[in-house]
DNA sequence: TATTGTTATACTCTATAACTATA
DNA sequence: TATAGTTATAGAGTATAACAATA
């Protein structure tokens, strides 16, 4: 985990309440405890994105699956390599194309994806534990009022990854 | 802006609903709002933490601030030599101790920390745009309340600057 | 002996652009 | 000629540890 990232301790005490500040601390927050809850199963959140990625699009080139995550080709082969070596994913020939791989998650891909899902609820049910099923669905709604308007990429949310890897 | 930074595009789509998900989102997306907003001003957000902290601690030395600010003293000698290249910050002879400078803010560092506590306004009214003034204030309470019970940094929020500069 | 600011080094992460083999 | 994956290179960002001056 970014045991110390990079400039300000945040001086809430200062800061007049606001919706932003809350936002990007709670996010930092969200991806810490992603990271190390996933970090004993030998992952990072970004691994996790990747994962859930093939689980979905089983056979697909490792470009394509690039374009979709936002992740250049350069990046892709690093971590594959990484996912590779650990078993969790086989670059098998692809039936149609010879330059290209096809894409697969091995069992124990699939079996650790399913463990890193756990992960991810157990941050969910924490970060949640302080309000009742009713409010979480209040914040749920308020949270998604405020996703839409004015997103700065709508096509996308490139470099979210960068902390949570989502 | 990161243009791009990470692994995953989201698949939001494949995803539950999740205050985690949104949290990160946003926040990403906060951070990336801020930084378009400050880039005209010439600074990033972490020189805004750095700055808004000047301001309550005038005369302090170097260590004293990184130590608040969670900055190691490599970073913070960096960091200031932009400001005070800027014209934004001045290192004085410290008053007491030969070894330490006194840090202050000059009058330009002054207007400018203005604009950009303006900017993160901005921010903030854009983010909130969506939201009737009650909503908002819903909205803050439950943030809030999910902001305190786990914090896994007690002490402080180590890294957010990562994203925010805050 | 401890602490201040500074500097140098190394390490991680990433983007970019070559390169090969196929199409 | 365009595209697949790969590789190499370089750049930013950061932590770490050594350093001289002062306490």
């Amino acid at each position: 985990m970014a045991a110390n990232a990079g400039i300000a301790g945040t001086g809430a005490e200062h800061f007049p309440p606001s919706v932003a500040f809350l936002v990007s601390r709670l996010g930092f927050e969200v991806g810490s405890r992603l990271a190390a809850g996933l970090a004993p199963l030998g992952i990072e959140p970004r691994d996790f994105g990747l994962l859930r990625a093939l689980a979905h699009a089983e056979g697909e080139s490792q470009r394509s699956i690039g374009r979709a995550l936002n992740i250049p080709p350069g990046r892709m082969v690093a971590l594959l390599d990484g996912l590779e070596r650990r078993g969790l994913v086989r670059r098998r020939p692809h039936p149609t194309d010879r330059r290209a791989h096809a894409l697969h998650l091995t069992p124990a891909g699939h079996r650790l994806l399913n463990d890193a899902v756990d992960v991810v609820v157990r941050v969910e049910v924490s970060l949640c534990a302080g309000l009742e099923p009713a409010e979480r669905e209040q914040l749920l709604a308020l949270l998604g009022r405020l996703a839409r308007p004015g997103a700065v990429t709508p096509e996308a949310h490139p470099g979210l990854s960068a902390v949570t890897g989502w």
